[in-house]
DNA sequence: TTGTAGGCGTTATCAG
DNA sequence: CTGATAACGCCTACAA
């Protein structure tokens, strides 16, 4: 105990013998074992003004509801203390948190560029509203998916931001069914009442499409996401429609790619670099799903002595910073990853304050294509 | 109330009748504004079990102090209702909670590309000791850094890992003066008594130059990341005391870089590559602080007509996924960022369960030099 | 082995 | 405008 105090006087600086034993006062009957280092209570501050513990709780929740001059007195008491008030206990109390999570992809895929960014995006957006942010992980499997559920059943947040991958569930709990705001970030839920912040995938590809078709260009490779996934669906999609309506016939696009459990998009770019060098009529154009599948794939494909964009075009989704100093700088299509993250914690914070029940809302922020010279004309030799 | 059973029924999905009446009876004296949607308590799971509250809470944290048979009674119970313990009681109740923080640099520099994997192999060795993971920005300005610090004082985290920044402070907190526990992650603050896990900076950068000189090269540029930072002053060091002992002077290096602010690397990079084309005696090789910087460098000076390896080789720190897929794949110091991860965690945990007084305890895990095509020997026109 | 009772630090209701 | 008081949901001596 004498520790404690001890310490405290120290951080206070100066003439705080009161301090110490009103301090020690409301400590004396705490139990002796639990005792460690939390710092003042509600109850020092309250002591220290000369007032009643609730007069405290309302100064500082509510200035309007309090004598101005009793308030300066406590503000000023529990700026002395370095008082801080205990988030448990008023969680418990209100029966809330002050904490949303993030629910995070296991594998990466193509996520990886943008994900600082957008937890930065998010985390700022929530620090204006006086939250905080917390990290799940969804490793796919039972351990990693009760984890988080606990989070969310536990009280332990008040709200969730799903990035990019379906909601968890085990076996009884599932994070959709809870009363639990949720918004999907990337990927489109609204339609299973989930609101949702996405862009404009498949709009986006398809006019990046149409332009390497306005250059001439007749056939494609298309390098794929994890199959299913609903980034790869409406991209492909996309492509489709800018084909088609172009009057050509899906057989000029080659699908490669497409496997699911990659940690990076990397892999799968080097795998598409061999599909391509085995393919007997080689397409002129490719489309990747992912910035990162792109890199590879241009690495690998120039070093079996393609040129880009000589001989092939590339074009590629994500917009990551690195994309500009590639070798040629690619071609890309930007999400506002700030935009959307922002967009995000405004639509949680919306349920949260009006508990309103669900509703599938959908925003949409578009996505830009960024023209750089990893595009060109088709070459002729063919 | 009917509403809230009724959702209840549903979700139990059959024959649960007799459980709606149980917890609406709990629930009868509680306050009717309050009421929302939190799920059952511990006091329901005690009644369909037919046991006292105690004996539930018991059963659940220490299985071994009950009866076998009531155990079970009990977590079939527990599990019949989809029962959470609410969090913020339960961190109230023992004054320590399950969450640790990391706090994260404002602007990336040249972490960027790493900060993914770090996350993600904290936040997975934390949900093996049974914890979760809190996000704090480390922004500099006021308001950011009160935030992080109620965290740490109001008790919401009972640990912080500081990735790459120094503690923050507010007028009379500062993170490292709380009893909190605190590991510092890449930066070594094991001189202020602030557990560390770091990579040998100084070492590995100094066993590239020397590589570097043992091919022929004599005359260097260093593109350094922000200025006085500890990353620049050990990786600067170590090039220095690989030249010198080559019996080099320090006029064999050009310096350049040392912008602070950059939200990334690649500006640096960009402005390095015109500082470049300025010297009138350009040195035959470069050595950048971060993967960011020299990705960007590369691209510059590609396109103002320098061949690499050819004219200039190169070399950086990081290791990040992409360097593999530069153009030419880029030499690199491979930070081991799971592995730092993973470490810092253990480390944290061993603090936190024996609440040992912090000592200055250094864990280095070093980086290794990935030699890929961006080094040759010196262009010889020179 | 199980039940009873008290308290963790706040907030919110109610009198004064 | 302020003070006493009762919860919030859980854990943990202590008693049975």
């Amino acid at each position: 105990l004498a520790i404690v105090c001890l310490a405290l006087s120290i951080a206070l600086g100066s003439t705080t013998a009161g301090v110490q034993t009103e301090i020690e006062s409301v400590r004396k009957n705490k139990n002796l074992i639990t005792e460690e280092q939390s710092g003042p209570l509600m109850a020092d501050v309250a002591r220290r003004a000369g007032v009643a513990i609730s007069t405290v709780s309302r100064a500082l929740a509510d200035p309007g509801r309090v004598n101005e001059k009793t308030r300066a007195r406590i503000t000023a008491a529990a700026e002395d203390l370095g008082y801080t008030p205990n988030a448990a206990a008023r969680n418990l109390r209100v029966g809330k948190s002050d904490v949303v999570m993030i629910v995070l992809p296991g594998a990466l895929h193509g996520a990886s560029q943008i994900i600082p960014q957008v937890l930065q995006s998010i985390n700022r957006t929530l620090g204006h509203y006086g939250y905080h942010l917390m990290i799940a992980n969804l490793d796919r499997d039972e351990p990693s998916e009760r984890h988080i559920l606990d989070l969310a059943y536990g009280g332990s947040v008040c709200g969730a931001i799903i990035f990019s991958s379906e909601p968890p569930a085990d076996g009884n709990r599932s994070l959709a069914d809870t009363a639990l705001p949720i918004v999907s970030l990337l990927l489109d839920l609204s339609g299973a009442t989930i609101p949702s912040v996405v862009t404009n995938d498949r709009q986006a590809i398809k006019e990046a499409t149409r332009h390497l078709i306005e250059l001439g260009h007749s056939s494609f490779l298309y390098i794929a996401g994890p199959t299913g996934n609903y980034h790869d669906v409406e991209r492909y999609a996309g492509v489709l429609e800018a084909i088609q309506q172009a009057g050509l016939s899906e057989q000029a696009i080659v699908r490669t790619g497409g496997v699911l459990g990659y940690q990076y998009g990397f892999q799968t770019g080097v795998e598409a670099a061999d599909d391509f060098a085995a393919l007997s009529v080689k397409p002129t154009a490719v489309i990747a799903s992912s910035d990162d599948m792109a890199i590879s794939f241009m690495s690998r494909v120039q070093r079996m002595g393609w040129s880009i964009p000589g001989t092939l075009s590339i074009v590629s989704f994500d917009g990551s910073p690195v994309s500009e100093y590639c070798n040629p700088p690619l071609s890309t299509i930007v999400q506002p990853v700030e935009d959307m993250g922002k967009a995000a914690v405004d639509l949680l914070m919306a349920y949260i304050d009006r508990s309103d029940n669900r509703t599938g809302e959908r925003i949409v922020k578009p996505s830009r294509l960024i023209l750089r010279e990893s595009i060109s004309v088709p070459r002729s030799d063919h």
